[in-house]
DNA sequence: GATGAATGAGGTTTCATTCAT
DNA sequence: GATGAATGAAACCTCATTCAT
């Protein structure tokens, strides 16, 4: 479904050579944004030449795609896992809060690059990338969703679309709080503690306390 | 405290002058990121030569910040006049909510620099600019809680920092999704519906219940 | 006389294979020009690798003088056979503008080339390329005007080589007008019709007319 | 009527240096050719930074174009000054010829831009550059050859408009033949003798005896 | 004979910033 | 205060050619 952003000549490479190309571009895009990140730096470090790297991606953005759509198929690998089980709704997220903070920290560049894509460049870009990214996610959490409330494990007036999207928006801010320097400090700025140094059990407490509320809250 | 990012030069322009720089500069630090911004377009844009731009501001940076804190300003007018009144807390969040609303759709151009300095840039820039733009802002969200909950309007269980956090995380991540064409097309995947066109009231309505969930519920 | 342009590799492919070379190599070339055509694109066209194809040619100057010279032997044999025959010098001349026509139409690509190789490139390489291409044309048409300049057929004090110059120079200009996207504009512009939709035989008539006066007028 | 292709800051620049620029790019263009130039030398050459040649010009396009044109203007101005005096077509013929060698020799790295332009590049260019070119000098060769015709100083039966198009393909070739290497030797080839060798007076005679039977040969 | 992965020099273009006037 | 001409480093991308297999 995804329209791959590489040239045949990358599937062609050793694994082990799209796995150093894609790593050290991740690194590169994640620390220095897109528009500072620089080729011919990423090739040096791959160990590949620059001609070398346009065989395999025709462009700057194509590489910058394929970087992103690697780390976003790991993110959402483990998402998979955690929401094909049968639990309940609240459980379900219980384990995604998790997972999410989790993943932030072995996998902070991901993030940042998906960060990256949030802001700046052109309209129709961030349609598409928007398309691919949120697409299976939403459906997964809003699938969910409808489902407890088909079974009424969650209060009946709530809009299944509208409530998935606030909890994603809620685990998406999550995810920058570990990762993007800004929201770094921002998170630091509300809580008062470094994320580093806080223990996530209480985050994760919390965060569940506050969704579960929204979830099954009932007027007295 | 924050400090000042522009010369003496500028602050003795007209009034005039002044807004104009900083209006032209909004409009395109908005519309095509800050890499992508061209300064010599701005001064020709504003009606003035690049050398006396660069009286103005020492760099290019030092113009984006003071037009960051320009927008920044305005949109903390309008919370500091919501959060100073007398009212409960759901009262004051759903006026919240619909000063968001309203302001994303009016100032849309601040929003989308301000999700543009939350990616990219420089560790130290980052928090620098965190600390100006976030501090006040959340000071008022934390008192406000604190205050619901020492006069026990809110469950007493919760963090007030925590769940201020969380509450801005919902407003900012839907005053994106009114400006912010990646979060646009995100809300429209999540809701099915483009967000130009769906009643503000209903979005109100259901974060509202979210919110207001989240805060007073009590486990029977 | 001419020295080949292609390794010995070359004549041992099959004629297939050599002819699907040279077609390819002449559409890149004739449509792109010698700068920008790339050889990587016409071994590919070609079905070949890149690497045999430097098998077959040192440079990729020698594989388009390979190409052009193809393209010439067409033209020149179909030259031969008007030039050899024991017609008039006017039947000859009409013969020839009547060829030249046809043949620019069906063999636009070789033109196209030939165009291609009277600008540009430098000096040493021009002048082997005319003494390859010209020489043999030349003479044809220089011993026909002088054989009818021996028969008393043109005008007494003519010379041979110069009117046979300015007689090529003619069809040349012909030639391209009918190929050549600049020249085929400027025919317009004199012209008022665009050459494809032109009459042949009124230019061939016209022409002719041109050419024959030139060679038997009389001052009175 | 020719859109101009510099911008405005050339117009600014002293005489001197749009002088020194248009010249040094001449040079480049007809001694390199269009894809061989390279920006860089000419700005070094011209003794300005590469970054004030792209304030002068948009692209390379546009330099080569300027260049382009100022060449064609010069010979332009020569030809309208022979064209508009009240001689006879046959009078104006010879001056045109002989201005022809004059200024070929004179303003050879003109005419090397201009063969240039003749080959490769893309179609529309190709078409909007021989409008622009053609087209003055055009309207100058068919006016005269039918006000001689109303007069009857020519035969009853030319078409002027094909009459003029032969005339100027003899002095195109002409041209070429004093300038381009590849003609130079073609020339070569053709008389027997080197171009620059050559007295004028000979081609011109020889080259007037031609055009002259062409225009007033009367069938016996 | 045949492949095609790999190289890397080199060219066009952009734009933040300076400074003489 | 105000101008805007001038700079030049730096980035993306192309393609002729090589060579190990």
């Amino acid at each position: 479904m995804i329209e791959k952003r590489y040239k045949e000549a990358f599937e062609r490479a050793t694994d082990e050579r799209k796995e150093k190309i894609l790593e050290v571009g991740i690194e590169e895009f994640s620390s220095k944004g897109y528009e500072n990140a620089n080729i011919n730096v990423i090739a040096k470090n791959a160990g590949i030449s620059i001609g070398l790297m346009y065989k395999y991606f025709a462009t700057k953005e194509d590489l910058f795609i394929t970087c992103l759509e690697h780390g976003m198929k790991i993110l959402d690998d483990a998402l998979e896992e955690i929401m094909q089980c049968d639990d309940k709704l609240l459980v379900k997220t219980e384990r995604l809060i998790r997972t999410t903070c989790a993943h932030s920290k072995k996998n902070a560049n991901y993030i940042k690059m998906y960060n990256e894509i949030t802001s700046g460049r052109d309209s129709d870009f961030a349609k598409n990338l928007a398309g691919e990214i949120e697409g299976s996610t939403s459906r997964k959490y809003i699938t969910s969703i409808a489902q407890a409330l088909a079974k009424g494990d969650v209060r009946e007036d709530l809009d299944p679309r509208m409530f998935a999207f606030f909890l994603d928006n809620l685990l998406i801010a999550l995810q920058f709080s570990y990762t993007c320097d800004y929201y770094k400090e921002r998170f630091k700025i509300y809580t008062g503690v470094d994320v580093e140094e806080m223990n996530d059990e209480q985050i994760i407490k919390q965060l569940l306390k506050f969704i579960e509320s929204a979830f099954t809250f009932e007027k007295k």
